[in-house]
RNA sequence: GGCCCGGUGGCAGAGUGGUUAUGCAGCGGUUUGCAAAACCGUGUACAUCGGUUCAAUUCCGGUCCGGGCCUCCA
């Protein structure tokens, strides 16, 4: 099946062509860990999980990195703040983050490679830069060197003179071109600090998915991705880097951006504060409800959150769980050639989730009006989403203060009422339990259950 | 100041140069002791003003409004 990207770097909706169609090569931007993730930093982890899923289907081999940020001004600051190690920091922030993914339902990358180790490989790439000529030692720090390089700004869209006349920060006076960034720089006393030709000191930002995308994905790989508002400065550096570094024509391919989410119509930020964590979000939410939500729009557009729409997502999954119980308990069809045709033509035009989620939709409808073949099909084409592999979506240990035993006692004594018509005592029973979050569900095999 | 992206029915959200998705909510019905679920029916929306066209929500231009990047940010 063909697969569409829409590419930044073109600005348009391309077929996707492996460079090697033996294996696929896909490097997404993960978090830098000082604190838990927001919804916002979740979004890319779920809709680039679906683009790996689909990735996967389709060719025989595909690597999928993503790496952790732990070296960084703002977890220094943080740990000093709280008192506690770097170290310790980032390992606890470490783990809430897979605790949230998995939530989340977002499957493991191939590879989760940190940043402070590959240091060796970062200094060995700024050492090819300087002896290519494109960056310089200055004070102590090495700059990239931006005028250079030929055609930087492509990816942004953006010259120099355009940059330059919009910048609006001071420039460093050892800069020799204002839009000169660091590749390495003087660590302080008592912060993070390595041996380098350059003195101690520790990498700039951009330089460690540069040097790790080429040790796990090679000098030119397929697709990188992550935020809107990484393209610049970030991807504009990294590629500026690897280019100039690797003497080739690309960094990726294939450049892919997911769009912000936004409360009340705002970037979701940390530095707005009008956040939501995921952790938080999970405590009112289910995580398979947020994926919902997250996918219920196009990646690219605006996804603006809210209880509203999170409890919305809950409805529909409800509904979908409901519709795939009618598959008969055969296994999800695995080849992709066998999965429903409008689903996959969504999925792969661009990621188009919002029209798969339709169909998936139209799949529980006609499983109800008695398709068993809409039944499988729907718990097949949902794994592509990471959806619907809940056992016990509607049973699990949720409901408030109430043992599954009591449950089923209650409904014992309820079914006894109604053999005897005493309809009051059955209906104060079904109300009890309502108060509880459980839902009887009476149906031609007796009465079931499930947790509201 | 420079650059970029949007504005679709109560809400969410696709899509299309002419047959105007879909879901949620609402309303009516079928079914059910009740309820839920499910099913059936029901909604002519595409910011605005011009232009192109036999025909525009869809193409082009202006206007208005919103958001974003240029600085850390997914």
């Amino acid at each position: 099946m063909e697969i569409k990207l829409y590419n930044t770097l073109t600005r348009k909706k391309e077929i996707f062509q492996a460079l090697d169609d033996g294996h696929v090569r896909v490097y997404a931007c993960g978090p830098t860990v000082y604190d838990k993730i927001h919804i916002g930093n979740a979004r890319p982890l779920v809709v680039f999980d679906v683009l790996v899923n689909l990735l996967r289907a389709t060719f025989p081999k595909v690597t999928y990195v993503r790496n952790i940020t732990d070296v960084d001004d703002k977890i220094n600051a943080r740990a000093a703040e709280r008192g506690v190690s770097i170290n310790s920091l980032c390992g606890e922030t470490i783990k809430q983050f897979h605790q949230d993914t998995n939530a989340l339902l977002v499957s493991a990358p191939d590879k989760e490679p940190r940043a402070t180790q590959h240091i060796a490989q970062m200094i060995a790439m700024i050492g090819q830069l300087i002896d290519k000529g494109f960056a310089y030692e200055a004070e102590g720090h090495v700059l990239f060197s931006v005028a250079n390089m030929q055609d930087y700004g492509a990816l942004s869209g953006r010259s120099l003179d355009e940059m330059i006349a919009g910048a609006r920060v001071e420039v460093a006076p050892y800069k020799r071109d204002a839009a000169d960034f660091v590749l390495w720089k003087p660590s302080q006393e008592g912060l993070p600090s390595w041996d380098s030709p350059w003195g101690a000191g520790r990498p700039g930002w951009h330089i460690e998915c540069s040097a790790m995308a080429a040790e796990y994905l090679g000098e030119e790989f397929d697709i990188h991705a992550g935020g809107l508002d990484l393209i610049f400065p970030h991807h504009e550096n990294e590629i500026a880097q690897s280019r100039c570094a690797h003497d080739t024509n690309h960094m990726a391919r294939y450049w892919l951006h997911n769009g912000y989410v936004t409360v009340d119509g705002e970037k979701m930020s940390k530095s707005l504060g009008n956040f939501t964590t995921v952790a938080k979000a999970l405590s009112t939410h289910r995580g398979e409800a947020i994926r919902l939500a997250l996918l219920s729009s196009h990646y690219r557009a605006p996804f603006d959150f809210s209880d509203k729409l999170v409890k919305g997502a809950q409805i529909i999954l409800d509904k979908l769980y409901r519709a795939a119980a009618l598959n008969e308990a055969k296994q999800p069809l695995s080849e992709p050639d066998k999965l429903d045709a409008v689903f996959m033509a969504a999925l792969s035009d661009d990621l188009n989730t919002p029209l798969a989620l339709t169909r998936l939709q139209a799949l529980a409808s006609e499983a109800n009006k008695g398709s068993r073949e809409a039944a499988l099909q729907l718990l097949s084409c949902a794994k592509y989403l990471n959806l619907l592999e809940d056992k016990n979506w509607f049973k699990s240990d949720h409901a408030e203060g109430i043992e599954r035993s009591e449950i089923e006692a209650l409904i014992e004594a309820r079914n006894a009422a109604r053999a005897a018509r005493d309809f009051a005592q059955a209906d104060a029973i079904r109300d009890k339990l309502a108060a509880k979050g459980v839902r009887l569900l009476d149906g031609p095999d007796g009465t079931s259950w499930e947790k509201s």
